[in-house]
DNA sequence: AATGAATGAGTTTTCATTCAT
DNA sequence: AATGAATGAAAACTCATTCAT
């Protein structure tokens, strides 16, 4: 690491101090805007949260919106790394990682994804460039998952469209409370075995062999 | 002018006419806080949506907030009459059918509850008043209906709590994309097997017997 | 005058208060426009000058630029009235009367063209549409009153261009220094002795035959 | 590194990197000053156009307004050389030249004249100080100038004082375009042109002998 | 009962200036 | 000497609410 070029150094180095500042104007903001939604949040609120003036906001971010969109994009880069883990799926306990493993990270991030959640409730773009693209992607996922076993006869020949929602909506009908904050968030014990169990209903079902 | 008992049959009408304008105005008000969510809207665009003067609203309610929360108030009554008929419920097919008439009454109003739960979203007191204690009682009618059946064997050992939130989860998952506006409308007959489609996973799970 | 539509009425005397209020903020912005500039003029400025709320202006206005506009929209309304009674001009003695005559309407309404100079000066889109384009017919209509003198004999053979131009630029010279604030407003008989000498000088000069 | 006498020698050319570096900063605020007006800039344009940092200006300029009053002196200087050589003026030959060499100087450098103008019109201090001053001056030497050949009989018995202040409005309304950037700046044949056909109709007027 | 108009209290954003490096 | 970053003060503009009619 011989550093020859030192202007290379300080430029570096700067950037990086903008970068963490960003950073935590974001976070703070993030943090009000999960709680009072983005509209209800003022620039003051964001400026009392990450602790400067309000006008700094100003020398890192164009507008208010700006900031919002600056919380969005930095949810990508972070969310994009885990899905990739879930192509390994296979067996029942691999779905069970997986579903740990995304729910730690979607809880450890609550309040950014509880911030765009809430915006996305009323604003498009946010809704279609941020959530709908994801969700998307994973829906196709599951729905191969799930074809591939239907063809294979591992599994009934259910809709695979339907089955992959399902699967979806059991995810975050588990995580709801917590990202929201009625309940508390489930440590890591609860977590698996909350995984175990809505893995084990979605595949085996509540019926016992006689409920029709 | 024959007016058999005029003071009484004209504050009869008068009520009437008031309560009219005031669910003409909430509707009206439901609409935009289902589209821009309620702190983005302003008093101006309910005013435009109703059809009536800003300082006309004033007449009918307290302030802004009265609007939302009188609109969370209608909500309740026609909710609850849905709920009541959830209790006859026995067979799977009987499942299916309230499972289609609550989703009736939730598409028929989806602009109210899409204002509801956007503001729950940031809002501990719609939250509190208006979701959970709805969802608590569905909960509990559904953790006792499923423990019913796991004492009788009719279904396996399973958790209620978590079953009864599955069920709910799954209910959600599949009206929400409705409700938020990124899917058309289900018609009656697509809600009838999206409602046998959700209540077969939820019994027999996707397994064939042999996925472990 | 058999008013049967009162409706009509209602609707002229609302339509009359509204351009009068409208005017009013108008005047009171030509004033601070002109005193202090377009730009350094605040919209705190302006509501005191017009005795009115700060909020108030954005009621008959869209913004403070409207504010601008709508003065130089006023302008032109009553700028054009004038121009037209300079077509008869023929003899020098008509020349003057026309020459006092917008002198007049110049100085009446002196805060108003000295915002809008003052904003045209830095501001094409004013400078273009307000005053260029009046400047230009006035030119056009002087150039072509040169050339028939010429034509005629009766003007020496000069650049209609530059004579016109040079008309001009004397009389904005006479009034500049009242317009500006630098000296007093002249009073009737000093504009007739002003437009005399001008006109005087204009058509013959200062040379009495021998300077070369 | 041999400096016969460093201190000295240092303070010079210290002094000249100081003058030169603060000569950039007035061209460059010159330019945006005359585009968009003193109130209209901001430090940042200033900064920017200047191609240093915003804080540096206040390395060379106590405020921003100080660097308008450096402008303004700045400009001094270099106008009053010109005024000098008008003593000599005699001919009309000599009028046109000195007319001539005054339309160089002020188009040489006329985004200062521009800026100068500009926030003269809203600003009495710089009208005073920089522009009345000058043209008092001039017109005071133009007084002279006519007088002397009024009594001469070269002139005819026209008014002194408006006869200067129309030369002056002539001088202006030829260069007013081209300041403003209405139109293109005249090259050297045409501003003598210009120059000799404005000062053969302030001599001669139009008359050819027989208009009244 | 309906509403046009006015506005105080904020909200977002800008900007000249300071300060530590 | 140069400047990036921070910011107080103020700018333009918004909006829920009131009030007179």
């Amino acid at each position: 690491m011989n550093q020859s070029n030192p202007s290379e150094l300080l430029t570096t180095r700067r950037d990086r101090r903008i970068e963490r500042q960003r950073r935590q104007i974001m976070d703070a903001a993030a943090q009000v805007f999960a709680e009072k939604g983005y509209a209800a949040t003022t620039t003051k609120d964001i400026a009392l949260a990450a602790d400067v003036g309000e006008s700094t906001l100003y020398n890192y971010f164009e507008n208010k919106r700006d900031i919002l969109l600056g919380i969005a994009a930095y949810q990508e880069a972070r969310l994009d790394k885990v899905f990739q883990q879930a192509v390994t799926m296979e067996t029942r306990q691999q779905m069970v990682d997986v579903f740990v493993a995304v729910m730690d990270i979607v809880l450890s991030q609550s309040h950014y994804i509880r911030a765009l959640i809430g915006e996305a409730w009323v604003n498009d773009e946010i809704l279609n460039n941020h959530l709908v693209v994801r969700l998307s992607q994973i829906s196709d996922f599951l729905q191969n998952f799930i074809a591939k076993r239907v063809a294979s006869g591992a599994f009934r020949p259910v809709d695979a469209r339907l089955g992959a929602r399902m699967v979806i909506a059991e995810f975050i009908g588990a995580i709801l409370p917590a990202l929201r904050g009625v309940e508390p968030q489930p440590d890591p014990r609860q977590r698996r075995e909350l995984a175990e169990g809505i893995i084990a209903l979605w595949i085996d079902g509540v019926n016992n062999g006689n409920f029709r």
